[in-house]
DNA sequence: TCGCCGCGATAGGCCCTGTCTATGCCCATA
DNA sequence: TATGGGCATAGACAGGGCCTATCGCGGCGA
């Protein structure tokens, strides 16, 4: 059974009239009678009555049109909606981002993107970045924006900005007379983030300090870190864009002495079809913070600058 | 758009594999990506995400496949319904009868209908000869019981049973003493139905009487003229199935000289699909009636016998 | 690290079938 | 009886769906 059948039936049904019906459709009207003919044979059932004036549909008929008018609107709702999906920069789009990363940053680029994509709804997933790559690797997410670099063939990325390590210090600690902070300086009274943070692993490397090391605190979430240090308890690292909340919290911030730094990176499936999404949400991100870091960013180099002169992007 | 390529894509939707998917519906992994890939090319989206392990709906194929579900559905219960419609001893029957004959005719073959044909939804339909014909050839009515040859060539008939005349008269009549009663002898005081029936234009003809006449007593219905005679109103010719509310009535009937009857035809459109219920419903009126009128019905014999030997089967 | 395996895409050929034009048949009408 | 409208039929052609065979690619184990 075809749908252009059921399409003819209709115009059969509605014209009364198998000639008039075929001009309705665009065909010759033998095209009609030999398409109703198998149709009819298909279903074994005499759909119209052909008399000297046209056709009139059979009680049969009556009965099955219903739902062929049903079968033929949803199919015109199919090619209705695919074209309504048809652009990529329109329609849902789950963005993962690290939780270091997301309350800075969501509030810079939110409005930006939502502009430049009215039509794109970003649903923005905050999670660890092991959490994101499972997401993306199992199509609950659509991209994610990391501070590392992802493994394996099945993801592409592409580098967004550069966001520099700052150290935060209590305001009455002994390096806050210094203008800069030497990276090993801080390693004696550092504290940092929980596992799974990607910045837990990244500030200790910076201080030249082990993975397994960094003291008892572990503190789940940023905001927390800061407080501690606010409250006198220890120094870290934060990235930049994490300063302003920082300072607010009575933090001092300095730059650090070898300007480390983290790539910020939007991830997604190498299959994803929506590649202009991606690369639309990246470059327009990219744009927003372009300048901010001192080395500014580059925002279109697909699987290039896997390491940048500053070695931040340490594998998760 | 093919309603075959909706199944497929339901099928590797479901199996999240092309070549499961293929083997589901029958056909080669090949034809799947194909036909795929054309749907695809014709919605303008991509519909899924190949990858090493199988294929992933994108989230247009999921905002696409709900209408693509019930298309499919819709197609399949057009099918089912076709397959409960292929009976043509089933579904509705609209089934015309003449006022003279329904009510007298009708108990009698209600039953035997119904027990040969349980699926047969036959719906009885009351009304004059004209209407009769006129609901036949606007499809209003599948069929018609009448007492009169139908016009024309696009109306085919067969012939069910005689149904002889029989004179009904007062029990004081003077008549009402002989066992048979000239034909003619019943023109004097004769009491005849309204315009549009045809008992009325057969019983004025049996009788030697023009159309014009037949007094001032139009009466609406045969029970009507029936009461009437009952009360020493006049004489009146009563086709034999009536003969027992007749006789009910306190009416004296005798058979008439010259027997004149007239023939019960069961008419439909000469293009009407579904000839095998009228030939079923013909066939069991006749089987019931057989025997009934002394000349007997022969039940069967299409476009013959359009004058019996009586002569009655007037046309009106 | 190499080769195998699983999965989807591609190529080429066959056959079905949908469509056309031309024509026939039937019926209604003038 | 002739004419015209309406659907069915016939024959031919082209497009498309399906097949088998093969390729390309990524994953995985030896």
């Amino acid at each position: 059974m075809n749908l252009r059948d059921l399409r003819y039936l209709l115009a059969i049904a509605e014209h009364g009239h198998f000639g008039q019906a075929a001009e309705a459709c665009g065909v010759s009207q033998p095209t009609l009678s030999v398409q109703v003919r198998k149709l009819e044979a298909l279903l074994g059932v005499t759909l119209f009555e052909r008399g000297g004036r046209g056709a009139v549909p059979t009680d049969a008929c009556q009965r099955l049109i219903g739902h062929v008018r049903v079968a033929v609107a949803e199919a015109d709702a199919i090619l209705q909606t695919a074209r309504s999906l048809r652009d990529p920069l329109a329609g849902r789009f789950r963005l993962g981002i690290i939780p270091t990363l997301a309350p800075y940053l969501l509030p810079l680029v939110f409005a930006p993107l939502r502009e430049a994509m009215p039509a794109l709804e970003i649903e923005p997933w905050e999670d660890q970045t092991a959490s994101l790559l499972a997401g993306l690797r199992e199509h609950a997410l659509d991209a994610a924006l990391l501070a590392t670099e992802p493994d394996g063939p099945d993801l592409d990325h592409t580098c967004l900005f550069d966001e520099p390590f700052l150290a935060a210090l209590p305001p009455e600690h002994r390096l806050a007379c210094r203008d800069r902070i030497g990276e090993e300086d801080l390693a004696s009274d550092i504290l940092v983030l929980a596992d799974g943070h990607c910045l837990r692993e990244q500030a200790l490397a910076v201080c030249g300090l082990s993975t397994a090391l960094g003291g008892p605190l572990r503190a789940s979430s940023l905001a927390t870190l800061l407080n501690m240090v606010a409250a006198g308890y220890g120094t870290t690292l934060i990235p930049a864009l994490a300063s302003g909340p920082a300072e607010d919290a009575g933090i001092v911030l300095r730059p650090l002495v070898r300007e480390a730094s983290r790539t910020v990176r939007i991830v997604w499936r190498a299959r994803f079809p929506r590649r202009e999404a991606v690369e639309a949400v990246g470059r327009i991100v990219a744009q927003r913070l372009r300048g901010f870091a001192a080395s500014g960013a580059t925002g279109s180099s697909t699987k290039t600058g896997s390491s940048t002169k500053t070695g931040s992007s340490t594998k998760m």
